[in-house]
DNA sequence: GTTTAAGATATATATTTTATACACCTTTAA
DNA sequence: TTAAAGGTGTATAAAATATATATCTTAAAC
């Protein structure tokens, strides 16, 4: 059970974000240099985080990347929630399900209970509460 | 997000023994018909299941296999919780994690918060609570 | 108005993980 | 001794995920 990379790089792409001045504009360059991660892998997660309206792009020269939103105001359930794409978490959870089971079986009820929990749980913390406790350059 | 078929087979398995008389003998043969899956996938899942001490195998002519222990004494957290192997959330939290953030970010504490409170849900459910309301043969 | 620095996008490739197949071994009752 | 059962190791396939390549668009600076 984990995460996709896409998720963990776009909490990392709003952590970075985080620490610096509400208005600072940040170039992708950068935070893929400071993560180690492809510009071009990068770039999708920042366009698909843009169009999840979190954070607000620049194009041109002199463009760059910034939060849209205060990190107290970004909370990390939602986040989650919107940037994983696959929460299939068993086979009768998926569209294409053909397990015999399912009309009869009472797993899907306790699956669906632990993952509401799991998020629920990440909804009472905010992009603030996981911030790292120094300033990134 | 999901649990590995690994983990499906397996509940699905223990769900099929938990229909039966508790001293019943059930073959691999008839489960992987049943459920449409491979004998030789199976039979990994099933071994597996019997090191865990799940349940109880017969090997020989007239063999099979069967529950260990009444549905309502396994506990469906601690099934997935054996049976599943990754559970990297975020690559913070594999042996291999080369994230620069690691030391003073909050996300760790966080994602395990909520792991913990996906696999305490699932704690309070037994294999009782999830069988299938109709015997299936 | 041309250059340069930035993000946008589509497609292809590689990697990793997960699942399945194949082949053969071991056990035990009939 | 045979047949029916589970056990095991290795190879292959499929799916999901991540990365690379290439090119386009936008807009400030000169």
């Amino acid at each position: 059970m984990k995460l996709t990379m896409y998720t963990d790089y776009s909490l990392r792409v709003l952590m970075y974000l985080g620490t610096r001045q509400p208005d600072e504009k940040v170039q992708i360059d950068e935070i893929s240099e400071y993560y180690n991660i492809s510009r071009n892998h990068l770039t999708k997660v920042v366009h698909n985080l843009a169009k999840l309206d979190y954070i607000h792009t620049v194009r041109g020269r002199g463009g760059g990347i910034m939060l849209k939103y205060k990190p107290e105001e970004l909370n990390v359930g939602q986040i989650v929630r919107n940037t994983e794409d696959n929460f299939y978490i068993a086979e009768c959870f998926r569209p294409d399900n053909e397990c015999v089971l399912t009309p009869i079986c009472g797993l899907q009820y306790v699956l669906n209970d632990a993952l509401n929990n799991y998020i629920n749980t990440l909804e009472q913390y905010t992009l603030q509460d996981i911030l790292p406790k120094a300033l990134m350059r």
